[in-house]
DNA sequence: CTCCAGGTTGCGT
DNA sequence: ACGCAACATGGA
């Protein structure tokens, strides 16, 4: 019997250096995390090519800096993952170091140390989800696992279709001109709080953003650059709540992008962003009404949720996009 | 043309 | 406390 850990990651390691393989334990499937993934068309920040995942990170250079590699993640069999890394060259030359965080990337990205057994007993009772979870079988919370880009994507995609959040996402990554030139294909990386935090907002209002929205990006990506805020500091919140209120302080943060992020982000089970147009419209659509519920009727329905409230959105969701 | 998109702020009752 | 316009753009 497999279950995750490192000792496991150890056994199956595969020696040849910029290669690692992790078995996930059930319930997992790799297809339905990469058609996730794939349903988002014009995303910059990663590529899939024959069911092989291919994304640029950074990672540690072995002596206390940052250098970028790129990370290719395939299944070799549904629930056994295929993890390669190359350096900023594009060969194979990477340090141990770099593999573990490449790994450990992996991990925090399709939240691979999740036990959802419980999530899908209780979904098996629920009437909404209970028609979620077999179409979409060995689904985690794909995450965002860098906390400035899971804030900016949170921000950019407030009020506005997934559609045109993808174009100015996509327009901010190549603005700050960040990439890897691999293979004869360009990888771009999400930028830095720090790139952003120097920006003027006319420089983000040229890329159609609005004023406002610029000057919440450029705010947040301040907070961050001066260490005043951090997943770390979330993460010591006391409770999902406390750190709602800690991001919901700052300009820009309402309650759908601060539970947005401590669900994509921090990954907290029982972050809930009830006020999601998304939300409602599926469980319109499920429950089969003429109109979006109430944030009541939207509160009664998610009654039994009570710590899977992410995962129950997650799923809901895909049910729609 | 109108309405709605993975909302939030700031001002007016 | 609560309602509501403004915000930029694109797709139905």
């Amino acid at each position: 019997m497999w279950y995750n850990g490192e000792d496991v990651t150890r056994r199956l390691a595969i020696l040849t250096g910029n290669e690692r393989k992790i078995k996930v334990p059930e319930p997992f499937r790799f297809t339905p995390n990469l058609a996730y993934l794939a349903g988002a068309a014009n995303e910059c920040l990663y590529r899939i090519r024959e069911g092989r995942l291919r994304k640029a990170l950074r990672l540690p250079d072995g002596s206390g800096g940052q250098a970028a590699g790129l990370l290719e993640l395939r299944a070799e069999d549904e629930s056994l993952l295929a993890l390669r890394l190359w350096n900023a060259a594009g060969t194979e030359e990477v340090l141990p170091e770099q593999m573990d965080a490449a790994e450990a990337y992996v991990r925090d990205w399709f939240d691979l140390s999740r036990d959802l057994a419980p999530f899908y007993a209780m979904a098996e009772r629920d009437s909404l989800l209970q028609r979620t979870i077999r179409p979409f079988y060995g689904l985690r919370l794909v995450g965002i696992p860098d906390l400035f880009e899971a804030l900016s994507w949170g921000i950019i995609g407030q009020q506005i279709n997934l559609a045109f959040a993808h174009t100015l996402k996509r327009r901010l990554v190549e603005a700050c001109g960040e990439y890897l030139d691999i293979g004869g294909e360009r990888h771009w990386l999400f930028p830095p709080a720090e790139r952003v935090a120097e920006l003027p907002a006319a420089a983000l209002q040229e890329l159609q953003m609005t004023g406002r929205k610029s000057e919440y990006l450029i705010g947040t990506a301040r907070l961050i650059a001066e260490g005043r805020l951090s997943k770390e500091l979330l993460a010591q919140a006391g409770s999902c709540a406390e750190a709602e209120r800690m991001l919901t302080g700052i300009r820009g943060i309402g309650p759908w992008t601060a539970n947005y992020v401590l669900m994509r982000c921090l990954r907290m089970p029982a972050a809930f962003p009830v006020g999601d147009v998304g939300l409602q419209n599926a469980v319109r659509q499920l429950a089969g009404m003429d109109r979006k519920p109430t944030q009541e009727e939207l509160y009664r329905l998610a009654a039994g949720w009570t710590g899977w409230e992410s995962y129950a959105t997650f799923y809901l969701w895909r049910m729609l996009y």
